[in-house]
DNA sequence: GCGGCCGTCTGCTGTCAGCGGAGAGACTTC
DNA sequence: GAAGTCTCTCCGCTGACAGCAGACGGCCGC
């Protein structure tokens, strides 16, 4: 019966809305792709590791404002088309998963505590 | 750490484009006041301390993508909204701010092609 | 097989997020 | 004018995580 207890280390809730840092990362791994680089070549351009910029395409690691501005420079765009480019993604994903945010919304903050109730299926093509 | 303790106090003056930080506190503060509300009232509601949101609003501190969540449903808002509000900013700062952003935006990019002259990397200046 | 390239996983260390405490203005009331 | 209150900001500390070096599995060409 050892097998039963399995932790996992770093779950955060998911929450009902996608996260600034996942919605970011899957957008800067489709400007990356559309450009048909590696994360080497672009890690390199922006100055940061590839193992580190898998981590933030995958929402993983929260990027700081500066390696957002220097990653937005390595993919050929701006800060505002970045963050524009991230909105309307959001409001993509707002339609799929958003019968919850309202609640959530009423709620406040779930700061690390509270059950977080409800299937979200994130599926989406790019 | 035997030499004398050094310490940089994050400081840094206005870079050509402001930072998601700067860009995403000035909405931040804007949808507050907007509201007539203390940072006491919104930072309880959005269960985080006052003085940090003070920091966050100006700029200062880097808040995660949490924090950020809970702050817009502190301010009654989604993230999609609050994003799409930081994009339009970033538009508008771009063209106070910086008559260097549409020459840069217009420039495109370099397609992969080589290193770029100037590195993208971090700039931090004085 | 084997060597190279690509992306991901695992630890580690330095840095900063986030808060408690206290101070500076700006009013108000006595 | 001082004592109280309310607002925001500055300072110092500590736990948590950003960011990277090393290594590994999968995939291709030779």
């Amino acid at each position: 019966m050892t097998e039963g207890a399995r932790v996992y280390p770093l779950q955060h809730t998911q929450p009902p809305e996608p996260l600034w840092r996942e919605v970011l990362g899957r957008r800067l791994r489709a400007l990356r792709t559309e450009r048909w680089e590696t994360l080497a070549e672009t890690a390199e351009r922006a100055g940061i590791s590839p193992q580190y910029l898998s981590e933030v395409e995958r929402g993983l690691k929260e990027p700081s404002s500066e390696m957002i501005a220097a990653l937005a420079g390595a993919l050929g765009t701006t800060l505002a088309d970045l963050v524009t480019g991230v909105a309307d993604e959001f409001r993509v994903l707002q339609v799929v998963g958003g019968r919850f945010s309202r609640l959530d919304r009423a709620r406040g903050l779930n700061r690390g505590a509270g059950p977080v109730s409800g299937p979200v299926a994130l599926a989406l093509a790019v």
